[in-house]
DNA sequence: ATAATTAAGTTTATTTTATAAACAAGTTTA
DNA sequence: TAAACTTGTTTATAAAATAAACTTAATTAT
């Protein structure tokens, strides 16, 4: 009846993250940060989670001398989110079969 | 942007349980526990946390001589999940404005 | 009739996760 | 040159999800 969710795509940071980036080339660190509302902290955790799993790469290097972090997400990071995306639709589905009791 | 995801909701046996629960009049604990594949313990925790929250509401009974729960969904239960699915879309939206980089 | 099994849950304990606070390393400005 | 800012990372804490163990009673087998 239910698909999995990947846990990993199913908490609302990582799924900002990857809905910002599923529509981008890329994005910088400061970026996502506004977008989200995230405190840095959070954020740079969750980007760790989803480089590691393979669903975004980081990029870092400097701008006026300051570090520069660019995430993109992968061709696996587009897939999973369309699948997690898909899953998703059997639970908010609100036309369901009749009654139980 | 992003519209708050009620971390009640967010999480894939409650919702499973609130998904089941928004079609039908009321469904027994053995059924929520058949259709969702949980094991007792678990959803028997989550029960307890959507009653506690007033997203639905518990009657215990006997039947067979058997205990028997049944939930069923309140108006406001039915409220927050709305109000969750539609907060969803903006997580789930795939046409993005372009490109950042 | 009593021991084992099943039914229907609940409670507790453990593991995972999310989040914030503290830290780091360097840059700019007063 | 000291204070404040930028851009993050690491660590510690709080919250959540989950499973394992327990409970209570009923049924079935011996």
């Amino acid at each position: 009846m239910f698909k999995e969710l990947d846990p990993l795509l199913h908490s609302q940071l990582r799924l900002q993250v990857m809905s910002l980036l599923v529509g981008v080339e890329s994005a910088e660190f400061t970026y996502l940060l506004e977008e989200t509302g995230a405190t840095r902290g959070n954020l740079s955790v969750q980007i760790t989670k989803l480089k590691d799993a393979g669903y975004i790469n980081v990029n870092k290097s400097f701008r006026n001398n300051y570090p520069l972090t660019t995430c993109k997400i992968t061709p696996k990071g587009v897939e999973v989110f369309e699948k997690y995306v898909e899953a998703l639709q059997d639970y908010l589905n609100m036309d369901k079969k009749s009654s139980t009791q």
